[in-house]
DNA sequence: CTGAAAGCGCTAACAA
DNA sequence: TTGTTAGCGCTTTCAG
C-alpha cells in the first residue's frame, strides 16, 4: 500500500495541502467542520506525515547518536538502557555505534552519525582515543556533544562519570572499618583515567586510616582477566607476610582471585576478603557472594542524556550551550566475600 | 560554523547548483576542470550534502529499527552487535528500542520506528505480545520485518532463531554419554516458546537413550533465578533415588542450583554434574567452570540483518520480497561441572 | 558540457 | 477561515 500524503487528502476533499496541514496540527484558525473531515479523511487513508520531509523542514531530527567502545558489556548496556529510557519519553531516538576500541573506528562512526542526520551525540571515548579533534569538529557545526564514563578534558564539553576515586576509598574503607591493616590491590592498566582514579582511592583510603602504602601489595594487570586475578592471588598468598583484604579492580579479577584462594585451600572472607569493581550481576550468585562497588550505569545514561538534550534545546533557541560536569558516586554493596567474622 | 549547501558552492563559482551535484558525485558528462574546482570548494567550505534532503529524494533512509525485550541482557547484547556489524559495513545505521517484554510498549515503539523514518525492522517479539497486528501494518506500508528469537508463527516474515531444541537434545545427550541416567531438568515457564523447545529436548533425548521420563526429576521455574535453581536442587537431592545430573533452562539457574550443591557438602560434577544454558561468560570464571550450551547471538544478529537489508532491496527493486526461516544451532561449551570423572 | 526547472512532502508567512 | 506562494536542500530529467 502506498503511503498517503497531505497532497492526496486535498484532492479527496478539494482543498489545498495548507489547509491540511493546518487541520491536522489543530491551528487556531480553521473551522470544526473542515477539520473533522480532514482528520476523517486522514484516518480513512492511513495518512502518516512523512518523516523526512517533516525534518527537512524543521532542520531537526529527534534523533542522537552513541557511541560506545562495545555494545557487549554489562556496564554499557545500562548506560544505553538509561539513554533509551529518558530519549523516548521525550520522543528522541537513538543511533548506536561501536568504536571496538579503535580510534580510528571512532572518527569513523561519528562523520557518519553526523552524516546521517543527527541532533546530537553521546559519546565514551576508546581506549585508543588520543585526540579529540573530530569531536571539536562536530561543535564546530553546532552539533553538541556529551561525554560519558570514558572523557577528556581536552574537549569543552559536558560530561558524566563515576566517581572512581570515591568507590575506590569507600571499598578500602569498608575493609579499614572492620579492623583489615594489610589490605592489597589488583589495579588496572595504567591507561584509562577511570582505573588509575581507583588505584588512587586505594592510595588514599591507606593514607587516611595512617596505614603505609606497601608497593608488594599491589599487582597491575594488563588483561584485566580472571586469570590475572588468580596469578596475582597466588603471588599475595605466597608472600611471608599475606595480606588479609584485597581490592580488586574489576569483578573479573575478584572472582578469578576468589577461585584461586578456594582452590588453594583459603576461605573467603576468613582468610582473605576480597572485593570487586563494577557489580556484575553473578556477584549475587555466587558462594560466597561477591562485594563490589556498584556503578551507575543507567544513571549514567539518564544524565547524560539530559544534558544532551538541554543543549540541543539551549542551541535551537539560540542561546550558548551550557556545559555541566556530573560526578555520579559509586555504591559499595557488602556481600559475604568481604564481611570480616566477628570474633568470638 | 553554518554548514555549506550546494548553492553556496554554486554562487561561489558562478554555477548552478545542478552543475554542483553533477561534479561532486562525478556524473559522465563534466568537464574535470570544473570537477575540481568544485571539489576544491566544497573541500574548502566543508561541504557536506544534507542529510535528510537527500533522504527526502531518494526514499531511503539507510537506517533500520531493532526491538528487543530488554537491551540489558547478555544475549540482546550480542544479537546487537552482530547487527550493528552487518548494518554498519553497509552504511545502515540502527535505531535501538525496547519494550520491556510490554506488549503496549512494543506496540508503541514500532509505530514511533515507523513514524522516525525506518527501511526495515528488526524484532524480538515480548513475552506479553499477543497479536501481530501492528506488525502486520507495518508490512502493509511496505515496511519488511524481521524476527529473531522470540518469533510468531502467525507473521509471514523472514526469522532468525536459535535451535533450542538441538542444544537441548545436545546437552543432555553429551550428559548421557557419559554413562548418567538419571538426569533432572529445570525448564523454563510455559510461555516462550524457546525454553518450551529445550524441554522438549530434554524429553527427546531421555527417549532417544531408550530412558523412562521421571516426573519427579523435573521443576518448573517461575522467575528463572539462582534462588530458584537452590531451591530446586534442594528438593532434587532430597529424593529418595536423587538424580546423577541436572540440565538447567539457564545459567542462572545452573549456577543458583550448584551453589546450593556445594553448600550441602555435594560436590560438582562428582556428586551431581551440572550444566546451564546459554554460556554467559562467568561460566568460564567459576569454580568448577560451568558447562553451558551457548546461543548464537551474533550471528543471529548478522543473519537477520542480511534477510532484512535482502528485502530491502527486493522492494526498493520492486520485486517480491523472499522469507526465510533460519535456524542456527546451539553449541555444548564442555566445561567441568558436566564432565563425569573416570573411574579409577 | 551546463543551465533551467520541476519536484520529493511539508510548513509558514502573507494575502485575501 | 482558507488559498497563494515560497522554500527547506537535493536530484534529475529535459533543453540548449
Amino acid at each position: 500500500m502506498k503511503r498517503a500524503t497531505l497532497r492526496d487528502i486535498a484532492q479527496v476533499l478539494g482543498v489545498t495541502v495548507a489547509t491540511v496541514s493546518r487541520a491536522l496540527k489543530n491551528y487556531p484558525d480553521i473551522s470544526s467542520a473542515t477539520k473533522q473531515t480532514v482528520l476523517a479523511t486522514a484516518e480513512r487513508l492511513h495518512y502518516a506525515p512523512h518523516p523526512m520531509a517533516v525534518k527537512l523542514r524543521q532542520q531537526a531530527y529527534k534523533v542522537v547518536g552513541v557511541v560506545v567502545p562495545d555494545i557487549v558489556h554489562p556496564f554499557f548496556s545500562d548506560v544505553i538502557s538509561g539513554i533509551v529510557d529518558v530519549m523516548e519519553a521525550l520522543g528522541y531516538h537513538i543511533i548506536l555505534s561501536q568504536s571496538n576500541e579503535s580510534y580510528e573506528k571512532e572518527i569513523r562512526v561519528t562523520q557518519m552519525l553526523q552524516a546521517t542526520g543527527v541532533d546530537g551525540l553521546l559519546v565514551c571515548l576508546s581506549n585508543e582515543t588520543v585526540s579529540i579533534d573530530h569531536l571539536r569538529a562536530l561543535q564546530e557545526y553546532d552539533l553538541p556533544v556529551v561525554l560519558f564514563d570514558k572523557i577528556s578534558p581536552l574537549l569543552d564539553a559536558s560530561s558524566v562519570v563515576t566517581n572512581d576515586f570515591q568507590g575506590a576509598y569507600d571499598a578500602v574503607a569498608h575493609l579499614l572499618d572492620q579492623g583489615y591493616t594489610r589490605i592489597a590491590h589488583i589495579k588496572g592498566p595504567p591507561h584509562p583515567e577511570n582505573t588509575r582514579q581507583r588505584f588512587l582511592g586505594y592510595q588514599a583510603a591507606l593514607a587516611a586510616y595512617g596505614l603505609p602504602f606497601r608497593p608488594e601489595y599491589v599487582a597491575e594487570c594488563h588483561t584485566v582477566t580472571h586469570e590475572e586475578g588468580a596469578t596475582f592471588a597466588l603471588r599475595f598468598m605466597a608472600l611471608p607476610e599475606p595480606p588479609q583484604a584485597l581490592f580488586a579492580v574489576s569483578d573479573s579479577v575478584a572472582i578469578g582471585a576468589i577461585t584461586a584462594l578456594k582452590e588453594a585451600g583459603w576461605r573467603v572472607p576468613q582468610d582473605m576478603a576480597v572485593i570487586g569493581f563494577s557489580d556484575w550481576s553473578v556477584c549475587r550468585m555466587l558462594e560466597p557472594s561477591v562485594s563490589s562497588v556498584s556503578q551507575p550505569g543507567y544513571d549514567i545514561g539518564r544524565r547524560a542524556s539530559e544534558l544532551l538534550l538541554r543543549e540541543i534545546r539551549q542551541l535551537r533557541e539560540e542561546l550558548p550551550p551550557e556545559h555541566s560536569r556530573v560526578v555520579l558516586d559509586a555504591t559499595v554493596q557488602v556481600r559475604q566475600s568481604s564481611l570480616r567474622p566477628t570474633a568470638g
